[in-house]
DNA sequence: AAAACGACTGCAAGCGGTTGCCAAACTTTG
DNA sequence: CAAAGTTTGGCAACCGCTTGCAGTCGTTTT
């Protein structure tokens, strides 16, 4: 029944068949108060026994608004990401929007390059450990709606999760068994994360009275646990705290090549509590934090900022607790 | 310099700047041999001064094609899905494209909202482990181009991970170590690949004289294993061939807790090769296919059949080779 | 030298909605 | 019953880019 060359129906259609103009069509189905309650049944009834769906192109176009936003992430392999993406995800459905994603492999070139190609089609952007620097994404705030995670630059809202007290935990942890020292395998240089728990490394360390030693960077991923288990045994460490678990569990696996055995000999902690962390040999002890939830929170941020409904200011700078997880990778000291 | 009142310049900027037409401007920057390279140069020059970038959305209205492609998955917390994601997304970015993605939750009914909301503003879906019918999926092809990922519909392309050959690996492996009997711990009951792994598993267990019972359906979670592994001790079980790993991975848990020992008591195998199975405990004998090369050939097929490069034809069905990898969860059946 | 031909480039009509402005019709008020 | 106010619905102008058609010129052909 469909009046329609075999293309999808539009207003035009609809207000044909209705006999109202496309303009009323178009207030009928997005502005229900601005017309006549019986014409807009009408209105509806003819759209559906056509199939109308509207056009979010179209609708988009002189709007700009086009209800998409855009995530990136650091590195798609990362199974540190997936509670991120899932977050990011539903909420983003919940707001009834679309979720576009794209991996930015660590480069902060990509980033820019990808923010071009989609700036215009996309409301605004999440970006998760973005690699570019503190004032390439100063100037970007001031062009595109932007919302970070597990990162924070003044004046740009952000979700991330609670490192200093979760470091804190981990030394805690760690001093209470009877370490004395820690060594801390570090991520990549460009990564503020990094160099934050780096920081919260030494800092807590110091307060505690334990030395900490970084080593490093290694790449964060599981090839990268060997190179820094053999690093942390030349420097007789007995307990390693590594920047994230999948080098973690690179490092317990190096361990366990080498003879060498966890927790008796050495201890591990990892960060982020990611899939497979419970299931390793020995299970891992690491820092949870909600990550999933830290992917809802950035769309939140970047949709209600986009509405009016808060203001995009400097104190949308959201922490999200964290907790340590012991399991069997952590064990006294050896004496 | 920018003549705009703030608002990103458009082909109109350029084309006052330079002083030729608008479709001039289209012209010189999208289809270079239509125009007399000297204005072209100047054009070019002009919109790379004034910063002009082109509106994806002005641009995708006219002519419906928005460069943009849809990804489903069915669970996005499923690891088994993130070879898919990534290899879709690396080829995506390839081809110039842009890749959106929504999870479906195992639903039917999502895949077809989704279908439904995004239709129109994307050149087409590639739909990984779908839990749609094959009429609906057959319907569905015939308005929108369409993509299967681990799933077999006549007549829509398709990139599937050979299960037949593989699945004949398994039961050759087992039978190899004495076992007379396998159980199969079965996935969702609207999952093709579950019911063609089971009648693979069926197959050639016949064939090979060995016996096999199935059981469940289990959620294709971790926290399915538990039920999976006490079914399966209950059935007196030697060796199980789990629907994938993240089942497989439960059951190993499952057993560890109960007391009973892999691969002494009893083989576990999995499916996918998913993050992870090699380095629970112990680690998994599974059934790896490259799964990112099944995300990118996805896509090939997807928009190489949009330019009319490929016939979309029947033959589309490409099945990837599988291969065991055996690990520490199976061994000789015990006596 | 006139005719035919190409190479460029401009005109203008969309693509499918949204929305400011205005007129018509209907209500309420004095 | 006229004046003022309130709904309701249509007109038409965008949003930014593409593209069929046609016009302008400089060349080549006869």
């Amino acid at each position: 029944m469909e009046p329609t060359d075999g293309k999808r129906p539009t207003i035009y259609d609809v207000a044909r068949e209705a006999g109202v103009a496309t303009s009323t069509v178009s207030r009928a189905l997005t502005n229900p108060g601005r017309v006549n309650e019986r014409t807009r049944d009408r209105v509806v009834e003819v759209a559906e026994r056509l199939g109308y769906r509207t056009n979010a192109l179209a609708r988009a176009l002189p709007s700009g608004r086009t209800r998409t936003v855009a995530l990136f992430v650091s590195d798609i392999t990362n199974p540190h990401f997936f509670g991120i993406i899932r977050g990011a995800e539903q909420q983003t459905r919940a707001a009834g929007c679309t979720l576009i994603l794209a991996d930015t492999e660590e480069s902060p070139d990509l980033e820019a390059a990808h923010i071009e190609r989609l700036s215009g089609s996309v409301d605004g952007f999440v970006i998760a450990a973005s690699r570019m620097s503190d004032q390439q994404i100063g100037e970007l705030t001031g062009r595109h709606r932007l919302t970070l995670i597990s990162r924070q630059v003044g004046g740009v809202p952000s979700a991330i999760v609670d490192h200093e007290d979760g470091t804190r935990q981990i030394i805690e942890h760690l001093a209470s068994l009877g370490h004395r020292s820690v060594v801390y395998a570090a991520g990549p240089r460009r990564s503020w994360l990094a160099a934050k728990r780096w920081h919260a490394v030494r800092a807590v360390s110091r307060k505690l009275g334990l030395s900490a030693t970084r080593l490093g960077p290694f790449p964060p991923a599981v090839q990268g646990g060997a190179a820094a288990a053999d690093a942390a045994l030349g420097q007789g460490a007995t307990a390693v705290i590594a920047h994230n678990d999948l080098l973690a569990i690179g490092m317990l696996r190096r361990f366990t090549d080498r003879g060498v055995h966890v927790p008796n000999d050495i201890s591990v902690v990892g960060y982020d509590d990611i899939f497979g962390a419970d299931f390793c040999s020995p299970p891992l002890t690491t820092l949870a934090g909600q990550f999933d939830e830290a992917g809802r929170l950035a769309i939140d941020l970047l949709l209600g900022a986009r509405d009016g409904t808060r203001p995009p200011q400097a104190d949308n700078q959201v922490v999200l607790p964290s907790h340590l997880v012991v399991r069997g990778s952590t064990g006294t000291a050896p004496s």
